[in-house]
DNA sequence: AATGGAACCAACCGCTTTCTC
DNA sequence: GGAGAAAGCGGTTGGTTCCAT
């Protein structure tokens, strides 16, 4: 015998949300709060699963979610967090205020990990690459309650100079009033880190997507800084900071700024000074 | 301008954990 | 303490967009 389904699949919709669904379930929760997934979507009007509109609610539609590119800063933390806490998204996520565990993983599976391995490190160890085969024949993996020491140098340098943000992190859930397991391998890592380690190093990762393959066109021209700031979520003209970029003719619909490499810009791909 | 592959991310699925009775 | 319901979580999928050719 299976699993009974979460909601009676027959009559309910998949797939993407419409602007009327969403504002549906805002108004819903506007009144009613957050909770009692189950029976939600019948409240509410909304022919979805309990499930679906938990996760359009808390990956989309909440109010304090930060929208937009990951800041090196966060970057940095969520590796520092994944180091410690492998998988556990919604962990992480609870460390950076503003992003969820949907979008963290999404970042981290389309982003992060490629560069860690580009760099030579294994995203899953944190470890150098060409030190796993020596990590995959030692005898046990450590306990999930302790923290993986890293030994080689240049990861840790890589990691451990988020120590500082990593306090204020940490600082920040403990002010809170719960202290968690989590929160305590953290401190514990954090002061075994800041014994060996001095702070000089930062990683400085950049999105994947801007980095242009050597014949990129985008490359070679001098006027656009190397900071990326394409925000893909909004789709946005960067130049006018209005427009959307019109894909027929290659021009922001509302500045019609085209896609010009000196004065006007790389549209969409990089701020100019 | 067309096209194919890569990248991205919202949403789904199913398992696990927590809660309630 | 056990069972069932509800919620949470992480892995995966599939549609859309981007970009190089």
């Amino acid at each position: 015998m299976g699993r009974s389904p979460c909601c009676e699949k027959e009559h309910t919709n998949k797939g993407a949300w419409t602007k009327e669904e969403d504002q549906r379930l805002v108004d819903y929760i506007h009144v009613h709060g957050e909770g009692c997934w189950r029976s939600l979507p019948k409240a509410a009007g909304l022919l979805r699963c309990g499930k679906s509109c938990r996760l359009r609610w808390i990956n989309y539609l909440r109010p304090d979610l930060k929208r937009g590119n990951f800041t090196p800063e966060e970057d940095d933390l969520i590796i520092k967090l994944h180091s410690m806490l492998g998988n556990k998204w919604s962990s992480i996520a609870g460390r950076l205020p503003g992003r969820t565990d949907n979008e963290i993983k999404n970042y981290w599976n389309t982003h992060i990990k490629r560069k860690l391995i580009s760099r030579g490190i294994d995203p899953v160890t944190h470890r150098l690459l060409n030190s796993s085969a020596a990590a995959a024949t030692a005898p046990q993996p450590p306990p999930i309650a302790e923290i993986p020491l890293v030994t080689d140098k240049a990861h840790l340098q890589t990691t451990l100079l988020l120590n500082v943000k990593l306090e204020s992190a940490i600082a920040t859930s403990s002010s809170s009033g719960t202290t968690t397991d989590e929160d305590q391998k953290l401190h514990e890592v954090q002061q075994r880190s800041d014994h060996d380690i001095d702070l000089e190093l930062s990683i400085g990762l950049a999105p994947s997507r801007v980095q242009k393959a050597p014949h990129s066109p985008y490359e070679s021209k001098g006027t656009a800084v190397a900071e990326p700031v394409y925000d893909r979520s909004q789709g946005m003209c960067l130049w006018c900071e209005l427009g959307h970029r019109n894909n027929s003719s290659g021009k922001c619909r509302n500045c019609q700024g085209s896609v010009g490499i000196d004065g006007s810009g790389l549209f969409g791909h990089y701020r100019h000074n």
